[in-house]
DNA sequence: TAATAATGTTAACTATACTTAACATTTAAT
DNA sequence: ATTAAATGTTAAGTATAGTTAACATTATTA
């Protein structure tokens, strides 16, 4: 028995609780967040106490190691690529194939990525065409997704021209933020143009040719290339 | 406030054994079978203890009433309706979008069937051109399904043809039994040729134009018009 | 340094969703 | 009428998934 390999059978006897927690974790490091019992606790919306219990559990069953940070094994990183694969799977099928409005879709895909199959993963990403990025352009993990150099609205230059590449999951954590996103066309794909530039907030265009503001937290939060 | 309606934030809020069990009684209904906790523990493998338990805490909410049989309220045959039509509209969609195969539809759809929100459901539907039956041919709940006299093929005459019309619930219950049934072709809409029909089983020829027998079981449970 | 904030744990609870075992009651057959 | 089968309940237990409250540590920062 090699200890190292989660089966598809072992996966599915494991609570649903691990599968949340293993992406929530995946989510921080992908943010650049240090992985604390209490960020995970903020992450998931529920109790320290809450985590704390999950952790010691997760830990007994060897998919996670908690010194300093939480940290995936071997066992708890492939669990954790897993959900996340379906996540942005299910993403793009109920954007794209069910045309649901992506605040709807934020609702949703929460729901979803803890019951989806191998089987019903796989029809999906056939259907869409083998993506290898979510709605909102972050890598499908074990698709052949390939890194681009990008960066974010704050290390950008003014007057200059932009292709919009990806937005991360923190901003997606807020219903209203997902809207005016949407709203305002800062979707992956689209051309931005920086009006104007400064340290605390940047003025942009994108394909609806209208000018507005960004603050801080939304620009770093957007990376283009 | 109506007591006897069921809104939707009510709804997300009852316990996913109450969903189970309250479309496990429409179901037996649906097949003729006596509604006893007995028949719904088997319906749905668990222990008779454990729907005794939940018989008590859906009589609280108003869901069921328990004298003889178990009984579905107004409020307990909505929640039953919602479920068994979300049953069928997944059904579909899995084989019909995803095209996954009949017997890993069955298992998939108890999973879809407790997550789907009103606008995916509503999604699913319009994808699906506005189907009024299940893959089965068993009606979907509040569509506008016009019922037919149809019959079983126990009391069906010798040398005729007839078109399949529907499978009821109780045979999709058996994995072995749904591949069955999708081999031979037994399934809405096939011609079926009754070679020879006797009061203990029948011989068939389906689309495929191989004859092959049924038993009594099966035959009961199959119905035509 | 002393106070404050952040972090993590433990205890005690609640609710859900199951189980087995023992028991009581009802219904059906011999 | 007695036995046997079917049905339903209760008790006691397990695991999951949460909560709040109290407490202890560890970092900050004024």
């Amino acid at each position: 028995m090699n200890r190292n390999i989660l089966t598809q059978k072992e996966m599915e006897k494991l609570p649903a609780s691990f599968y949340t927690q293993a992406v929530a974790i995946f989510h921080l490091n992908e943010v650049g967040i240090e992985v604390k019992q209490t960020r995970v606790a903020e992450w998931l919306d529920v109790s320290r106490a809450n985590v704390s219990q999950i952790t010691g559990r997760m830990q007994n069953s060897g998919l996670i190691k908690f010194q300093e940070n939480l940290e995936l094994t071997e066992k708890g990183l492939y669990l954790a690529k897993t959900v996340a694969r379906r996540h942005r799977i299910v993403e793009r099928f109920l954007s794209e194939i069910l045309g649901l409005p992506w605040e709807q879709v934020y609702q949703e895909t929460s729901k979803w990525e803890n019951i989806l199959s191998p089987i019903t993963e796989k029809a999906m990403l056939t259907l869409l065409g083998n993506p290898t990025t979510g709605l909102f352009g972050n890598p499908i993990p074990y698709s052949d997704y390939k890194q681009s150099k990008t960066f974010n609205l704050l290390s950008v230059e003014k007057d200059k021209n932009y292709s919009i590449n990806k937005i991360t999951e923190e901003l997606k954590r807020d219903a209203s933020m997902i809207t005016f996103l949407q709203e305002n066309r800062i979707i992956p794909g689209s051309k931005i143009t920086i009006a104007d530039a400064n340290e605390f907030s940047i003025t942009v265009s994108t394909d609806n040719k209208k000018f507005f503001g960004l603050d801080q937290y939304i620009a770093e939060r957007v990376f283009v290339n």
